[in-house]
DNA sequence: TTCGCTGCAAAGGATTTGCATTCTA
DNA sequence: TAGAATGCAAATCCTTTGCAGCGAA
């Protein structure tokens, strides 16, 4: 059970670490422990982080870990690739872990109970595409978010939480 | 108080100026000199606005004009439905001003020179729905922007906010 | 006259930068 | 050893807030 996790966990940090090592090799960058304390706080922590949470994180594994060196990282592994910086709070960045693969997706948010479905449609961002090449644009990046309601209550996960019935 | 800009504006701008009116009176808070000027500049300068474009043409109207008082009266007609708050840019916050009737529309934002374009497409609005309802989820409403680079450079200008080409 | 409103300046809060020191390659 | 990286603190930048005087009702 725990072994098992642990195991999958472990090796699926190991890919990362890697691909930001290599990363930083490409560019001549050099290897260090904050940079290897941060990267594994990012990957304990979970999808969605932002600076504060990571700190904190990393001084668990590291408690000399400087603020500006977090940041400094946090950029590196943007442009990296590992991570894609998103503005959801207007005074504080949330940085999403998408994986070295760059794998693009949106978010459904439910109304009911807040939970996040992360999908990708083809035909939406062939779509989205077309609308910025009529514009006379050329489609850089974008950000989309549906609100929904869920249409089957039972399979809503965390609706008992808050939203009573 | 005397208004020395174009007269066929002043008619489509009076209804704005009513309605904010109204939005103070029904708060019980006062009609102030600045507060109409803010509420003219921001029809002035366009859709999409920022605080400091607002303040500099805010100004040409009554130089005295303060920057934490159109902050405070940007909350205002946020809160009064005038006003929409996005945050495009991360580190500055664009206000989008709603008229009574107006539309739905998306956003795509140009990577050069930050001008906004509107545009609302009906596939795509469709194509929202399906994904939704194929998650199982009722699409209620979206929050969408394309963030793209101008395919004609000569007509992308320096300019915060505009309408677009 | 009553308080809400204003301008100014200081305060806040997240993020970046300067710099002397530490440490990787 | 060279110079990249770090921690700390100061600096930024947008936005908010405290305060004493001003002004709408």
């Amino acid at each position: 059970m725990a072994n098992t996790a642990g195991q999958a966990k472990s090796a699926k940090h190991a890919k990362i670490h890697e691909a930001f090592d290599a990363y930083l090799a490409r560019l001549g960058l050099r290897q260090t422990k904050q940079r290897r304390v941060i990267v594994e706080a990012v990957l304990q922590i979970g999808p969605h982080v932002d600076a504060e949470a990571i700190t904190a994180q990393a001084r668990q594994l590291d408690s000399s870990v400087g603020l500006a060196t977090v940041y400094r990282t946090l950029q590196l592994m943007t442009a990296a690739g590992l991570l894609l910086e998103h503005s959801f709070n207007k005074d504080r960045s949330t940085f999403e872990f998408v994986g070295p693969d760059r794998e693009h997706h949106d978010h459904l948010i439910c109304n009911q109970c807040g939970c996040i479905v992360e999908f990708c449609d083809d035909s939406l961002e062939e779509l989205q595409e077309q609308i910025a090449r009529k514009l006379g644009f050329r489609l850089k990046t974008h950000r989309m978010e549906l609100f929904a309601d869920c249409t089957n209550p039972e399979t809503c996960t965390r609706r008992a939480s808050t939203k009573g019935h």
